[in-house]
DNA sequence: CCATCCCACTAGAACGTTCTAGAGTTTCCT
DNA sequence: AGGAAACTCTAGAACGTTCTAGTGGGATGG
């Protein structure tokens, strides 16, 4: 019952060659795909390796070729979007041959260590989604390797950013909520998050831009159901006719006690949230909401990530990425019928 | 602009021991903690190396030292339970001084990938999270290094499997149901999903137990909501008192359905989910559901895992974790009264 | 028929560590 | 005092690859 495979060695590439009959350079030549190999032995080099189950060890591979062309990328266990978000990573670092490490944080296992994992692993850029490391301790991690920070604009000039434009992102919202004939449109905002001015202001200015300045107002709010729950109970008493939420989860605790209270959504009051959380597409939520572009993200920060690495020039340190409206069963116009789409 | 990190070479072991003045075999002993190094040379070597700003290299480490500490991690990051289970393997795994690495399975990039990607990084065993892989290949697999299944039984005798009591969870979900009063109680199964057979072969047991053999019935259905939907909609003109269904999503899909159709949930009709996915305590979804033992299967995993490695012998092939009853909102008496908790 | 070039191939160093074996010192015991 | 034992430290091999610098031989060209 005893592990039967700790005893045999792994098969190196000298083994393949020693049993192919030629030498070890010529074995690596071939299974690099390299040129300066016959036909005839590349076929007799690849039977061997096939048939002794040969794996390359990328650890003596990459120590000796200096090159890793492997990207770090540190992620947050507890937030959905960034697990979309590996999804378009993986595909766009496999386009252009480069492979991802993955460092996760979880409640117990915080940036700073997941950050550390990764540099030994001597990737050659780390990718950090929404880091919450101060700007100062990004700028010493720039200092040392390409660092590319997701989601939250950092103020640093070694330091790159992919991130949504939250402002239009709020924008697009409202806009919406305007075209299906909304006038009191309010904003319930998330307090000290990242983005959550951004949103705030994109708010605003869309306000003005209608020339609704008369009806601009702002609840304070947060992350979590509760804080949308806390601001549906506030606006009790003077209830607007549309809601742009912070983010799906404050929409849902929002939506939640508006029902409660008897308040059909969106036939009384149209309700719209941001991230496009994957529980917000689900029949029971249907929330109408803004959407971060997962792909145009992914490649931004792969692409950036690769010319820092390869020295090519960049134009601008900070890549924006326009949102996107996903209109769903909680916007309608006032008068109770559906919305456009 | 251009990248200014590219030309240093970075601070090797070297690089320290000649700035501290000893061999480079003193200062490895002195980075490893190794016993062997004398107290002043200790500290100089340790403080040359924090001035230098030296990051040993795991690659080189693990290269030479044959043993990586390491144990690969395959997930899928559609699956959101996949990345509690991540908090909780790495905790265990950090316990017993081992490290992960992580492998993504996502939709363009299949098991196989994600496998062969981690066999190149010289981990000392493999975790699989719900493999999809035959089970001949995991067998192969499995004769080359220590390979862990979860959320899976596996019929080969080589490869540890560390699951959930799925039958037992489909009783604990039936017979919460009838401590509420219940009777007609049915289940809408997961079709061809692993994990399906064992629910279904549950909710019978527990139904023949409390002699309900009359009431069993069994709709077909499958992980998707659109599955619970289509089940709400075939057991419309005969409806149960209670549902107990595959997982928490074809829960909503059927919660969706049935309260479009008027029906009251938990007034009329009670509902337990399966897997307390994050969305499923929503306060607007707020479904009583069945929880796997995230800590429990993290770190038998990592025990097992660490077991095989070490070539201590361990005991079952197969570790069984007990699940949870997580009472919510969905499920109440009969006659309309709210549940026990 | 000799120089030239190209092609298939090889020997051996190198990457940054850890590990083994052993060399000097100092300490301790008798 | 004389050796054993215990420390601190070092030289150099080893890990499994890639890379550099070549070697030998057949084809090409004049």
């Amino acid at each position: 019952m005893a592990a039967m495979q700790s005893g045999e060695r792994r098969t190196t590439l000298a083994d393949v060659a020693a049993e192919a009959g030629v030498s070890v350079a010529l074995a690596s030549i071939v299974m690099r795909g390299a040129s300066g190999a016959g036909a005839a032995t590349r076929a007799r080099v690849l039977e061997v390796a096939q048939r002794l189950g040969y794996q390359p060890d990328s650890r003596a591979r990459l120590l000796r070729s200096g090159r890793s062309r492997l990207i770090g990328v540190v992620f947050d266990v507890r937030h959905p979007f960034h697990t979309d978000l590996l999804t378009g990573l993986y595909d766009a670092a496999g386009a252009v041959g480069y492979e991802l490490t993955l460092s996760a944080v979880t409640p117990r296992r915080d940036e700073r260590t997941a950050i550390d994992g990764l540099l030994q692993d001597r990737c050659e850029a780390l990718v950090l989604f929404s880091p919450r490391t101060k700007v100062a301790d990004l700028g010493v991690l720039a200092a040392r390797m390409p660092v590319v920070a997701m989601m939250r604009p950092v103020r640093q000039r070694d330091v790159d950013v992919v991130r949504t434009d939250d402002a239009r992102g709020s924008e697009l919202a409202v806009d919406h909520l305007v075209s299906l004939g909304h006038r009191r449109i309010v904003h319930v905002d998330g307090g000290t998050m990242p983005g959550s001015s951004e949103r705030r202001q994109g708010y605003v200015t869309a306000m003005t831009r209608h020339d609704l300045n008369e009806y601009i107002r702002i609840y304070p709010g947060g992350p979590g159901e509760g804080d949308g729950a806390r601001a549906a109970e506030e606006m009790r008493n003077d209830p607007p006719s549309a809601v742009a939420m912070f983010n799906d989860l404050s929409a849902t605790g929002l939506l939640d006690v508006l029902r409660g209270h008897g308040h059909r959504v969106p036939g009384d009051i149209s309700v719209v949230g941001y991230d496009d959380s994957s529980f917000s597409r689900l029949a029971h939520i249907d929330l109408t909401t803004v959407a971060q572009d997962v792909d145009a993200l992914a490649g931004g920060a792969v692409r950036r990530a690769v010319a820092r690495i390869e020295g090519t020039d960049v134009e601008h340190r900070e890549v924006v990425i326009e949102p996107r409206l996903v209109v769903r069963g909680t916007s309608a116009s006032p008068t109770g019928e559906s919305g456009p789409a």
